[in-house]
RNA sequence: CGGGAUGUGGCGCAGCCCGGUAGCGCACACGCCUGGGGGGCGUGGGGCCGCAGGUUCAAAUCCUGUCAUCCCGACCA
């Protein structure tokens, strides 16, 4: 039926890079590793982008925008940071180029090497605790609610559309407390703005937890995450927040006045999520069919085809039913597109996941009806003219709870509770792994030694496990709770 | 950086072994017939065969070099 479009069970990787391309969501581009956001892709992330944007000013959070470049000198102030990103630091060392001497084109100006290299940011706490250094100086001052919705440049060695890109968009909070309990507090209010939103309007459902010393964020004294599972049974990390304690402060040489008129350090956070989203979404809800997008985001809610194509009688009807579902403030639109056949149309609508199709005809028309289509069942039923919009209405609400229950069913029978390492081979090496959950003894050599038999991690220590003494899956040495394992992306 | 593969109209590919007018499908443009699940017929436009050398009367094809991309590993939001 759809055409060039590898199926998931054929194989899942093409099948993800069908969708992207064919749901007209991104491009390859000249630039290895770099992407092209279109104009539809774009559209679903600006609806993303709007409503974390909305959340996060809903907490008073407010935004700024610092530069692109970092003195390379900002990055190695904080030790296990620099540690962390120095691999994969895109540098600028010159800032000019000349016609080649020898005719070989444009090249470099030597002479325009720069005294101190630039880093192009791969994340922007040191830039920014640099700054917030001149702006602190009382317990008044605080907090320092900010954030920033950028791009930054990480050099991977192997990239995937959306899911891991050397260039990426994100947002990055960036706060200043003048307390450990209120960062920490701030910290945890992120992650919840994160859950809510991947659940409440993505429709994915998300493990909130803590990563292991070893998944921690370079410079953090304590990562929190939200952990989606996809459908093919490998875990994605969907947002992080992070307590920075006051490493940076002391780093960056960030002090307030208290009180009682005594220098403290700041305490910190920062917390983030990128255009990865978009790889969760879609790898959350699509089918062979193409994408599935939630009503709550999806650029058009509603799209109505005529059978067989525009003619007065039905533009007329058509008109009057936009207007009763835009009152409603859903986004419809018409396809008016008179080179494209139905079954052409009804194809690619699908390809692009809008949540509701209408069909109309002269022979509905007569009857008084309407065909409704929807994409997450692709159930097909007549509906009553009369009254559509508010069956529309009720229909995208059931179509978002639908998708989020779903996924959510599929999630929760894809966390296997496992007590041997045999069990935990044979679960991991399944087609769709999902999330193990299991007795850890708490060493990094532990985590590390299972990531290297079975290339699972531990992808976190959920908030909610419950104290269950136990035994290490590997060594056999007593742990306190389960965490949570699986292969990631 | 190790292993494998590929570069030919916008996209997907054949042609290469065995040198001799650059082809097919899709897409695109126009016309007619169609029209409730990716229509049919016809006509037409579009190419330094990745790049640079070499062999040859003649190179997409053979040789040398080079660049790029993709896949599998190690690194990661």
């Amino acid at each position: 039926m759809a055409k060039e479009i590898t199926s998931r069970s054929e194989n899942y990787s093409d099948w993800y890079i069908d969708i992207v391309k064919r749901a007209n969501l991104a491009d390859n581009s000249a630039v290895r590793g770099c992407m092209v956001i279109k104009p539809y892709g774009f559209a679903i992330w600006e609806n993303i982008r709007d409503q974390l944007d909305k959340m996060f000013k809903e907490t008073g959070h407010v935004n700024a925008y610092f530069p692109l470049f970092i003195p390379k000198s900002f990055l190695s102030k904080e030790a296990q940071h620099v540690a962390g990103f120095a691999k994969e630091c895109a540098v600028v060392t010159h800032h000019r180029l000349m016609n080649d001497p020898d005719g070989g084109g444009i090249i470099v100006d030597p002479d325009s090497k720069l005294e101190e290299e630039l880093i192009v940011r791969p994340t922007s706490e040191t830039i920014i605790w640099d700054t917030y250094r001149t702006w602190i100086n009382s317990y008044r001052d605080l907090p320092l609610l900010i954030n920033q919705w950028a791009n930054v440049v990480r050099w991977e060695m192997r990239t995937r559309l959306f899911l891991r890109t050397t260039e990426f968009l994100w947002q990055e909070g960036h706060t200043a407390h003048a307390t450990k309990e209120e960062a920490v507090e701030e910290t945890l209010k992120i992650l919840d703005i994160y859950a809510t939103f991947a659940e409440e309007y993505m429709a994915m459902p998300v493990i909130r937890g803590i990563k292991t010393a070893n998944e921690r964020f370079a410079g953090a004294e304590e990562t929190y995450c939200i952990e989606a599972l996809m459908q093919d049974g490998k875990a994605l990390q969907a947002g992080t927040s992070h307590f920075l304690g006051q490493n940076f402060a002391k780093a960056f040489d960030v002090k307030f006045l208290n009180e009682n008129n005594q220098q403290e350090y700041v305490w910190a956070t920062s917390w983030g999520v990128s255009t990865r989203l978009m790889g969760g979404l879609i790898m959350t809800h699509s089918d062979d069919d193409g994408l599935v997008v939630p009503p709550k985001l999806a650029p058009t809610q509603v799209v109505i085809v005529p059978i067989p194509k525009p003619s007065p009688v039905i533009d007329e009807v058509v008109h009057k039913i936009m207007a009763a579902l835009k009152a409603k403030g859903i986004r419809v639109k018409y396809d008016m597109d008179m080179k494209n056949r139905p079954g052409f149309k009804f194809a690619e609508h699908e390809m692009h996941g809008i949540p509701v199709r209408l069909a109309i005809g002269e022979r509905d028309l007569a009857n008084g009806q309407v065909e409704v289509a929807r994409r997450d069942t692709k159930e097909k039923t007549q509906q009553a003219l009369e009254g559509i919009e508010q069956y529309i209405e009720d229909l995208l609400v059931e179509i978002q709870a639908n998708l989020f229950n779903r996924a959510k069913a599929m999630r929760d029978q894809y966390i296997t509770k496992v007590d041997n390492f045999k069990d935990f081979e044979e679960i991991i090496n399944r087609d769709i792994p999902g999330f193990i959950s299991a007795h850890w003894d708490g060493t990094t050599e532990t985590e590390e030694k299972i990531k290297e038999l079975t290339k699972a991690t531990i992808r976190c220590i959920p908030l909610d496990a419950e104290a269950e003494d136990g035994s290490c899956v590997l060594t056999g040495k007593p742990s306190q709770r389960r965490v949570l394992f699986a292969k990631a992306y």
